[in-house]
DNA sequence: TGTCTCACG
DNA sequence: ACGTACGTGAGACAA
């Protein structure tokens, strides 16, 4: 095993420099970036055991880059004045030390580096780059990684998708589009990551997209291309790195090989190292007897070959079980968009692309048998299917969805689950467009291996769910979901675009005067999104009492605007409360949803997360549309945008206090119980239980001192937290508590219960038999089993809620295909569903829905739905 | 990139 | 002495 590391000593010297506090030698001389960067050595050659090592130097005369773009690099400022003589400290140590060390003129340490690392590809069997640049991203893949000795982390191919959006051969068009500041790349204004990373998925790469310009769907990025095109080309020659550079060293002469003698020692004493003599011995040369980072157990042959869709149905018809891997992307929004699939099967491999192979006849055929498709993600398979005219009704094991179920907090991607399982890490697809169509037969190779573990990882997470009794779930729950969000994504919702551009003006108008009063007044040009000026402002140009601190500095939260607001300290705070408000609104929502629209259907396209919640809820992104303010009547105005398709309406429908009528059916407490079985007002209940006074004695305060109580219990709230959130003192927050459970014993008993079995079977569980693993749950450390608690005490009641309104969204959603209902059903938010309904079928939609919701689950206290209708989400109230 | 702030259940 | 209520996603800033 042959390991090279390439050592980016000037990015080891500038993040030891901030990273460790200030040292200095017996001289004075400050020291601390050379002993951060002898650690970072130390440690990283006691874990990586490299076999050689090189070290990366910049020149002392400038960048060729720098004749090409006389701004590169212009606005790095210049290193501190504690620094500067550490440079030629680091680089004594390097002398003393023998580590071979490469500079060459008018080139940068990250050309050498690519050079090295593509010239030596083939000597070794890994070569880390140990640098923080992400520019250097580029070079992953095949034995070349990233090793970051900060985070401790080592980069490959997924992990720079994961990082960056973009896999490494796209790192540096990727670059001469969004811009780099720190190098002072321009890049293309108006072109941020994910305008970045749309083009590059539709179009490959720079050329190609200068070449496609009037092809470009989104105006914004045309026209930021058309007027910026030569900064394009210039950021891409700079963010390109040379790698042809003629190297003076032959791999082999840079074995590593530590020279520790009285030099090393002298020098050491010289800066007051002297704990580093001792370890020194750690130094020695590597014994090259490194094991390979993960063996295959079970390697995987890939004999891949196209089959003809005669082929591949004669396949499938003598497989019980298949393994499918697909390339599927809907970056920027679109609708997904695929080029082809591998298959294996326990006999062959083979694969389909469907620039030859129609999707219809392909689902079609997946539909005709019974074989089980083994996918990683079939949440898009099942979009591919219905996009190309055709219900799926195959039978389908999806692979993310079980890793989520046996352990929901862990990663869930398809490689940390192969090596987990497998015990080896497979190749990963480059997901470019071109896929099939190209003649990629790498690309294919590694598709047909993702196929062949996928199909080898089934009957292992199969097996490992009956182990853990989480199949009830994941079977009843999580599996017939997946088509349900499949259908709700493709769906979409339809956005007011005029509404919105007219509520843009009205809230711009606002935030301008805010920002021009608060300005007279303070007297100066201020940033009111930075906190930190605003900090800066409010307390120590204006001197206002500090109410609370952060990590970093004061405060400026709205609960400390608030305070200071009622304090009678002059307008500002109350002003920077509203900045804030419709600053949030504006540019969260108003400014950005319209811009999610997805042009070929006019709608918004959120995706539904169904594995990545830990309670097992499923959570909403690009864009989040389980976040829309309501709970401000400035921000619920913006619920007047979302509008059903014309000549129908939206209904919604939503639990009433689902996790409170939880709390009573677990807990069985008596009050609780009655509570719900008379329908009374819980909070007001509570209220007159705790402060001891006749139900229509409840007064507001007391009432809203109970909804505090309630939310709280079932996050296993402490007095101090409910004393903060009453503004009270933590002894009579206490005072609530205790009382609380005097009234409400069964409760108290129960929480305690949760978390006793979570210490003795070491998780949590909900009604269906979701687990959540706690896994700090016996630790010694007080906080971390403090926390798992509260999670203990939460995810049974969060969780099982989740799964009620899973189970009632898959009937729902069976009962409107059986009855061929045209109406749809198109968001979930936690506790609430919305249609889209053609008006034919209301009545009976609002019948379905209730009697499916209510009648999910069948529990001690009857549940509750409230419902609505309306031309808007505004008006579902 | 991490931090702060804030939108939702 | 320490932190203190669960689960999310997203935008803006500053380094």
């Amino acid at each position: 095993m042959k390991r090279l590391i390439i050592i980016d000593v000037s990015n080891f010297i500038f993040r030891a420099f901030f990273a460790i506090r200030p040292l200095h030698a017996p001289d004075g001389t400050p020291v601390n970036a050379v002993y951060g960067v002898l650690s970072m050595f130390h440690n990283m050659i006691l874990k990586h055991e490299p076999t050689h090592i090189i070290i990366a130097k910049d020149t002392k005369e400038g960048s060729f880059r720098k004749e090409l773009y006389p701004e590169y690099k212009a606005n790095r400022s210049e290193p501190p004045d504690e620094l500067i003589p550490q440079f030629s400290l680091v680089e004594e140590l390097i002398h003393v030390l023998g580590i071979p060390e490469i500079r060459i003129p008018r080139y940068e340490a990250d050309d050498i580096i690519g050079s090295v690392a593509l010239q030596w590809k083939n000597d070794f069997d890994e070569i880390l780059i140990a640098s923080g640049d992400k520019d250097l991203m580029q070079f992953v893949g095949g034995p070349i990684k990233m090793l970051d000795t900060m985070k401790d982390k080592i980069y490959e191919r997924e992990d720079v998708k994961d990082k960056m959006g973009v896999y490494p051969e796209q790192i540096v068009d990727y670059l001469s589009l969004i811009g780099d500041s720190s190098d002072n790349i321009p890049g293309v204004p108006g072109i941020g990551p994910k305008g970045a990373q749309g083009l590059l998925e539709d179009f490959g790469n720079l050329e190609k997209i200068l070449d496609h310009v009037s092809d470009i769907k989104n105006k914004r990025c045309q026209t930021a291309l058309q007027e910026h095109k030569q900064l394009a080309l210039i950021s891409k020659d700079l963010a390109k790195i040379v790698t042809d550079l003629e190297l003076k060293f032959k791999s082999e002469d840079v074995r590593y090989k530590l020279r520790v003698n009285t030099d090393v020692e002298a020098f050491l004493e010289r800066l007051g190292f002297r704990s580093w003599l001792s370890k020194l011995a750690d130094f020695r040369e590597s014994k090259n007897e490194i094991k390979p980072i993960l063996k295959p157990v079970d390697p995987i042959v890939t004999p891949t070959h196209a089959w003809s869709l005669a082929e591949f149905k004669k396949q499938i018809e003598s497989s019980e079980v298949i393994g499918l891997a697909h390339t599927s992307s809907d970056e920027m929004n679109q609708l997904v968009t695929w080029s082809g699939v591998a298959i294996a099967t326990s006999k062959v491999n083979g694969h389909l692309s469907f620039t030859d192979i129609n999707p219809k006849d392909f689902f079609e055929i997946l539909n005709s048998q019974k074989t089980l498709v083994v996918c990683f993600q079939t949440k898009p398979l099942l979009q591919q299917a219905f996009l190309a005219g055709v219900k799926p009704t195959f039978s389908y094991f999806d692979l993310a969805q079980a890793h989520f179920i046996i352990n929901p907090e862990f990663r869930h991607d398809l490689m940390t689950i192969a090596e987990e399982f497998l015990g080896h890490k497979i190749e990963e697809v480059k997901g470019q467009a071109d896929l099939f169509g190209g003649t990629s037969e790498e690309d294919i190779r590694a598709l047909g291996e993702k196929a062949q573990a996928i199909l080898k990882l089934h009957p292992i997470l199969r097996e490992r769910m009956h182990e853990f009794e989480v199949e009830r779930p994941y079977d009843e729950l999580d599996i017939p979901l997946l088509k349900v969000l499949a259908a709700m994504e493709l769906e979409g919702v339809f956005l007011d675009v005029a509404f919105f551009k007219e509520i843009e003006i009205e809230f711009s108008k606002q935030i301008e005067s805010i920002e021009a009063q608060v300005i007279e007044e303070a007297g100066e040009k201020v940033n009111l999104r930075s906190p930190k000026q605003v900090g800066e402002l409010l307390f120590e140009k204006m001197k206002l009492p500090v109410i609370k601190k952060t990590k970093t500095g004061y405060s400026t939260d709205a609960e400390v605007l608030t305070e200071l607001a009622s304090q009678n300290l002059g307008p500002i705070p109350g002003l920077l409360l509203g900045y804030r408000e419709i600053e949030k609104l504006l540019s969260t929502y108003v400014k950005s949803l319209p811009l999610m629209i997805n042009p070929k259907d006019g709608k918004i396209h959120t995706h539904f997360q169904p594995s990545y919640a830990a309670t097992g809820r499923l959570s909403s992104d690009n864009p989040n549309l389980q976040n829309i303010p309501v709970r401000s009547e400035n921000g619920r105005k913006l619920r007047k945008g979302f509008i059903p398709t014309k000549g129908r309406v939206l209904l919604s429908a939503d639990y009433s206090q689902v996790e409170l009528r939880l709390l009573a059916h677990f807990s069985q407490d008596k009050n609780m119980l009655e509570a719900f079985h008379h329908d009374r007002d819980i909070h007001q209940q509570t209220a007159a239980e705790v402060f001891e006074v006749p139900l229509e004695k409840v007064t507001k305060e007391m009432r809203s001192g109970a909804k505090a109580i309630n939310f709280g219990l079932m996050y296993g709230q402490t007095s101090f937290g409910l004393s903060q959130a009453l503004h009270i003192s933590q002894g009579e927050a206490k005072k609530y508590i205790t009382s609380y459970f005097k009234k409400f014993s069964s409760v108290k008993s129960y929480l305690d219960g949760l978390k006793e079995s979570a210490e003795q079977t070491g998780y949590a569980e909900t009604l269906f038999g979701r687990k959540r693993l706690l896994a700090d749950i016996k630790s010694t450390n007080r906080q971390m089993k403090a926390m798992a608690e509260r999670v203990a005490i939460n995810s049974p009641i969060q969780g099982t809620a989740a799964d009620i309104i899973k189970l009632a969204m898959i009937r729902i959603q069976t009962i409107m295909e059986e009855r061929e209902y045209s109406s749809r059903m198109i968001l979930q938010v936690h506790d609430e569903l919305i249609f889209d309904v053609e008006p034919s079928e209301l009545a009976a939609m609002e019948e379905l829905v209730r009697e499916q919701m209510e009648g999910a689950v069948n529990l001690s206290v009857p549940l509750k739905v409230n419902m609505a209708t309306g031309h808007n989400w505004y008006d579902l109230k």
